[in-house]
DNA sequence: AATGAATGAGACTTCATTCAT
DNA sequence: CATGAATGAAGTCTCATTCAT
C-alpha cells in the first residue's frame, strides 16, 4: 500500500517530501511491521527498512518508539473516526442510516484489512495492562459510543420499541464488532467483511425490525 | 494465588518438590507477568522473580522462553477445556445443557478473570503473525468447536427447526465469546462475566426458543 | 548575557550580521551549554538552540565540533590575556603593579564568573587526556608565565629579598590561583572573588614584603 | 595495576571470583579509562575491554553507566579517606602530627597519582554543574573538613597564635591541596608530590612556627 | 548565509541463554 | 535440582555531520 510511496525519490526528490508525508510513511511501515512481527517483533529498523528510510529518521520525526506506536494507534483511530463521520454528516440522513453507517464503517474494506486488524489486536494485547494506549483512543471511542447510544435512543423511542436500555445494546453492539473482528483476524477463512456487517445488522433487526431489514437468512449470524 | 506455592521450603531447602509443582509454579508466574507487564514486558527475571526462584530454573523445566509460553497458553487453554468436558462428560445430560456448559464455561470465575483474559489477548495479539501460537491449540479450539457443532445440530434436529447452519451458529457464538472476552477485558465495569453468559443465552434462545429460556429482560445483550 | 545577540533580526532576516557576530553569539552559546550540561552534555543542538539559530550553522561556521570547543576554549584564553595585558601596557607601572594586575586579572568580575570557571575546569577534566586543549592554550599561560617570571626576578632584584627561585613563585602562583578557582567553582558560598585575590596577594606580601601591602587580616587566606 | 586481576582464571576460575573482586576489577578499569579518555569518552566497552570482562557483565555489577562513574568516585574517596584516617587514628599522636597525617595524604603515592588525578578532574569539570557527584562525596569531604578545623583549632589555642579563623585556615588548606593537584595533573614535570606537601607544610609553618618546621627553603612554595 | 531533514555510527541498556559450582 | 555470574546479540536512542534547498 504504502510501495508507491517508497524510495519515490530521485537523487533531489528524498528531501522534500513534506514533513507530513514522510510522517504518513513511517506509521503506514509501522502498520506494517507490526501486522507482520507484532508489537514486540517490530523494531525501530523494520519500521525504517519496510519504508526505505534511515534508521536515526523516527527519532527525528517521533522522538521515541513509543510515541510512532502511539502515533500509529491514534492514525487508525482517527481514520476510523472518519468513516463513520463522513456517512454521519451527510445530510438527509435517518438516524437509522446513521447508526447503519457506523456498523458499515467497522466492515468497510479501508478498515477491516487483516493488515489493520492485526494492529489493533496488537494493541489490545498490551491495552490490558497500558492504560497509556486506552486513554489515546478514549475520547475518539467515547464519541463514537455516545453518539451510539443517542442513535438508539431515537430509533427507539420513534418506534415504540420496548427492550433493552439503549446503552447496552451500545455495549452489545461494541461486543459484536470486537468478536467480529477478532475471528476476521483469526479465521480469514471462515469469517468475512460482509458477513461480519450482516451479522451486526441482523442483532439490530432483531431488535428493531421496523427499522432494520434482516439479512439474507443465511448470513444470519455470519 | 500463588503465593501458597512461593518458596515453601524451609532453610534446608527441600529440594524435591515435585518437578510438576515447579512447572506449574512457573506457569502462573509466567501467567502473572504476562497480565501485568504483557508479553513483551514478560522477560525470564520478570517470571522466576514473581516465582520466587532463580533464574537458571527455568531453563531447567521448560529450556526456552518460547517454550514457557507455549506451555503457558496450553495451561490456560486445558484448562478451559477441563472446564466444559466436566458437565460434558457427567451422565443424564441433555444436549441443550451440554452445549450451555460449553457457554458457561466461557465466563466461568476461574476461567474468566481479569487476569487470564489479559493472558488471551496477549497471545491473540501475537497470534495474528505466529502460527506457533494457533496451531498450539488447535486442536483444543477444534474440539470444541466440533463439540458444538454437533450438540447444536441435535438441538435443531431434535426441535424442527429452521435457520442458520450449525456451523454458522457455531461461528456466531465463538465470535460472541470474543467479543465479551475482550470488552470484559478492556472495560471490566461496564460489562461483567455473568451478563456475557446471558448475552450468549439470549443468542441462543433466540434461535432455539424451546430449549433455551430467554434470560432476564433487562440482561438481555448484556 | 548574549540574548540581545539572538535573533536581532526581523521577519526579512537581516542576513548580513557580520560573520565574526555569528561566530561570538555561538561561542557565548557554548559557555552557556558547558556551564550548565559540561562538555558532555553540551551537543550541537544544545548550542545552537541556545543561541536561536539553527544546527546547520555550526557547520558553516566552526567546520566541527571539536573546532568549535577549540575555538570557545581561545576565546577565553583571549579574554583573560586581554585583561591582565590591559593593566600591563599602561604607561607608568611599577613591577609590582603589573604583576598585581596579573593577579587581579584572576579574579576580575568578567573573568571569574561561576559560569566561565565551569568551563575551565570542563576543559581541564579533558586536558588530563586531550593534549590538543594543552597546546592550543600553551602559547598564551607560557606569555603569562614567564611575564610573571620576570616581573618577580625583578621584584626580588630590586628588593635584595631572598627566598625562593622566581620560577618556583610563579609556579606557586598558578597553583593558587587555580585552587582558588575550583573552590569558588564548586563552593561559591564559602569562596569569593575577592577573598580570592587577598589571598593570593597574601603571599606575594609574605615573600616580598616591601613591594605588597598585606591585605586585611581577617581576609587573609580567604 | 590491575594486570594482575586481570583475565587470571583458567578456565574455571572466573566464575568463582567473588563478585566483590570483579566490583573491584571493574573499577580499576574504569579509573584507567577516565584517566586515559576522559568521562566523555568513557564507554562501556572501553571498561570492560579494559577488564578483559564481556560488555553486559557491567550491568550486571552497577546495573547503569551513572552508577559505574559513582561507585568509581565514591571508590577514591574512601580510599583518600582510609588513607588519612589510619594516622589520625593512631595512638600518640598529637593534633600537629594528626594534621600533617591529612596534609601527606593528599600527596601520597597511592593517591596523588596521574592516573587518580585525572578522574578527579574528570568529575570536577563535571560536578560543576552535577550536583550528584558533589553529594555523592559530601558526606566524606566535610568529615575531614571538620576535622581539620578542629585540629586547627585546637593548635591555635595551645599555642596562643593570633590569626585567621581555623575555619578559614581549613579553606585554605582546600584550596592548595587542589591547586596542587591540578598542577601536578597538568604539568608533572614542573610539579612533584613531594613538593606538594612541602609547599602545604610551608604554609602550615608560616601560621604556627612552633607546631610545623619549614621544610627546606628551596621547597618553599614548591 | 542559513535552514533543517536525513544519515548512520556508536553509545547504553536489556535479556535469553549458558554453564561452573 | 538449583543457583546466579557471565556472555553477547540486538534493541533503542543520541548526535555529529552532510547537503539540497
Amino acid at each position: 500500500m504504502n510501495e508507491v510511496l517508497k524510495k519515490s525519490d530521485g537523487p533531489t526528490g528524498r528531501r522534500t517530501e513534506a514533513k507530513a508525508v514522510r510522517r504518513q510513511q513511517l506509521i503506514e511501515a509501522t502498520i506494517d511491521s507490526i501486522a507482520r512481527h507484532g508489537i514486540g517483533g517490530t523494531t525501530m529498523s523494520s519500521v525504517t527498512e519496510g519504508a526505505g528510510l534511515s534508521i536515526g529518521l523516527v527519532n527525528f520525526h517521533f522522538k521515541t518508539k513509543q510515541k510512532l506506536l502511539e502515533e500509529t494507534l491514534l492514525y487508525l483511530a482517527r481514520e476510523h473516526h472518519e468513516q463513520w463521520k463522513k456517512a454521519h454528516r451527510a445530510d438527509g440522513q435517518s438516524a437509522a442510516q446513521k447508526l447503519e453507517a457506523i456498523v458499515a464503517s467497522h466492515f468497510h474494506p479501508r478498515i477491516c484489512t487483516q493488515r489493520k486488524l492485526s494492529v489493533w489486536f496488537a494493541f489490545y494485547g498490551e491495552a490490558g495492562r497500558r492504560d497509556v494506549y486506552r486513554s489515546l483512543i478514549e475520547d475518539i471511542d467515547t464519541e463514537r459510543f455516545e453518539t451510539t447510544i443517542a442513535l438508539i435512543r431515537e430509533i427507539r423511542d420513534s418506534g415504540g420499541y420496548t427492550g433493552p436500555a439503549p446503552r447496552q445494546v451500545a455495549l452489545g453492539l461494541e461486543s459484536l464488532y470486537d468478536g467480529m473482528w477478532l475471528n476476521i483476524l483469526l479465521y480469514p477463512s471462515e469469517y468475512r467483511r460482509t458477513a461480519g456487517k450482516d451479522h451486526v445488522m441482523a442483532y439490530l433487526a432483531s431488535l428493531y425490525p421496523r427499522h432494520f431489514a434482516t439479512p439474507a437468512p443465511d448470513a444470519r449470524w455470519i
